[in-house]
DNA sequence: CATTCTTATGTTAGCGCTATCATTTGTCAA
DNA sequence: TTGACAAATGATAGCGCTAACATAAGAATG
């Protein structure tokens, strides 16, 4: 392994010199010394010199490394600390040469995992059901370093999609589409803040419109019976034409769709939101959401609270950056 | 922070005494030391010690941390570099005090990821689409340190979840239901070997059970086209009373079932297999895939091979662990 | 050219831990 | 009791880096 003595024995300097050029942000104001500097960098680089990052954390008592703890209930689900989350995240932290190391928090437990304790971490990421659930964990959030949520609406220092506004997008693009009768479709009462919000986002949109809101629940404990409960306002003479869907409730709407003997999208049109999975696969109308960049905002938010870490950052609602227009949305003709 | 000189002192004795014994594995033969050092012991525990990784990295030249490289073509889709694989890796790695850090590989390009090449990792675990795109990958598959490979078949030092056998444990629990005419339905020829590895099990259980298989993909381009192509299949005289289906296929076949009017799972039987998103949700009958397991087994092998770095280590093909019986399958009477 | 001011470099020490070797302490046999 | 051997401890040094201070080398000024 190249260290800083070999390259400043190689240059004729010492090791001192060789870190501040490297390392120090201050600019060389004398041009004799920019030149010899950019030498050590070239020679530095020729040599293939990477810091040895155990050795500066000793030495400065920065670790330039971050967790991210994701709750159990949470992790369980396929969605949730999805690696689109996780590669935004990284790809910010990155720039800032810090690493991201993960862990799972058990929600119920006062246990934190032993690991990230003996870490050291500079600061945290927090992606957990409901902030309060997190009162239990005295070791983390005792823990005095900067934390950030993610996928969580508070405040201050945290970053989550903005929901709203893709219900409203969502809904917005039927609307310009001539349908009229847009019911929206999906459980709107969790206690994740994306439920409200969504539904917030999509009764403002029809309201705007003049038209009237409705809101069907889908809360049937499977799949098929949930499509079986949907499928009878299906049938009816004033039925929707278009249908905002909520995550996987999609599915339960094709269901029923074919159950009322209706096409997609011919006969009725499907708009979604949330974090699809599936959804470039099945081709599916959606407003895209904007998982990659809540990442990087949460590590943006990160790096700025490691450089200040008393002062509260105002949280950010990442607006979605694309609607996959897909084949299951028809305008009225 | 604590520091071991810190416990040495209110001991009264070397920092190299309490080194040794919150840290070697060798026992004292002599009981009146062993009461020492469980004193010592008692003492770093009241005093909060925490080793401190950095200092312990730079004087062994050992990290204790291991990386987590996904393509970045999987990293996009939900499934991949889920959380669950990550939380089975992790939760085996926490035994060992080994760290995880998370980098997601651009599989076209030469660049490794710059965090990742610093942090010098004592191993890594590599999750790809197909081992041979990482032949550009010179800088990770050149670091020279263990490598595992993730949710990947091969002979030696790979971790992967038996598809063989969940595909085969679906179709004898259709089997057993008394069902005769079963189709496997869904994709098998994808380059990942959880296709073909899923078709040869449901080929091999009908086999056994002296009845023909029948392999139906389901590759139209959108979701709704794909379940206008099953359903004529299940409008046939002859048509099959259960399905094996492969991942997020199911979603279709309950699309094409009620287009043909048939119920879930009075008329057709649904059986799933793979790494299913909302299948518990759902109430999916589905084998499930021993996610976190793979995780587990991964970071095993890992740990094995730290210590034996040029050691192959056979391959785990890890078993599921569970049938969720769900809602979707019935036996015929 | 001497003096002051600025900028860059060098020297020293130390972060917390462990490898290594030297030393002490305990145990057992003679 | 003594010597021989094992077991445990202690002293020292060093891992690679940077903070802090001391020094040297330019530039600016008269």
């Amino acid at each position: 392994m190249v260290t800083l003595k070999d390259i400043a024995e190689a240059a004729g300097v010492s090791s001192m010199t060789v870190s501040r050029v490297l390392n120090s942000k201050t600019e060389y104001s004398r041009p004799s010394f920019a030149v010899r500097a950019q030498k050590i960098r070239k020679l530095a680089d020729a040599m293939g010199y990477q810091p040895n990052v155990a050795a500066r954390a000793i030495s400065t008592g920065k670790f330039a490394s971050a967790g991210l703890f994701v709750a159990k209930k949470r992790a369980e689900g396929v969605n949730a600390g999805s690696s689109v989350f996780v590669r935004g995240l990284v790809s910010r932290l990155d720039e800032q040469s810090i690493a991201l190391s993960y862990a799972v928090v058990e929600v119920d437990q006062d246990s934190s995992p032993t690991l990230l304790r003996e870490r050291r971490l500079d600061g945290m990421i927090l992606e957990a059901e409901q902030t309060l659930s997190l009162g239990n964990h005295k070791a983390i959030l005792g823990a005095n370093m900067p934390v950030v949520l993610l996928n969580h609406r508070a405040e201050f220092d945290a970053a989550y999609p903005d929901e709203v506004l893709a219900a409203g997008a969502a809904t917005r693009l039927a609307l310009e589409g001539g349908h009229r009768r847009i019911a929206l479709l999906g459980n709107t009462d969790s206690d994740h803040f994306s439920g409200p919000d969504r539904r917030a986002g999509y009764e403002k949109a029809m309201l705007d419109a003049g038209l009237k809101p409705e809101v069907i629940h889908a809360d049937a404990n499977n799949a098929w019976a949930r499509a079986e409960a949907i499928a009878p306002l299906l049938r009816r003479a004033d039925r929707p034409t278009a249908l905002i869907v909520i995550e996987g409730v999609w599915q339960n709407a094709m269901v029923a769709a074919a159950m009322a003997g209706l096409r997609v999208p011919e006969d009725l049109s499907l708009v979604a939101i949330g974090q699809l999975a599936n959804a470039h696969d099945a081709q599916l109308t959606h407003v895209r959401m904007p998982t990659y960049w809540v990442g990087r905002a949460a590590a943006d938010l990160l790096v700025a609270k490691m450089i200040s870490p008393h002062e509260p950052q105002p949280a950010v609602a990442v607006p979605y950056r694309h609607v996959d227009r897909g084949v299951t949305f028809k305008p009225i003709p």
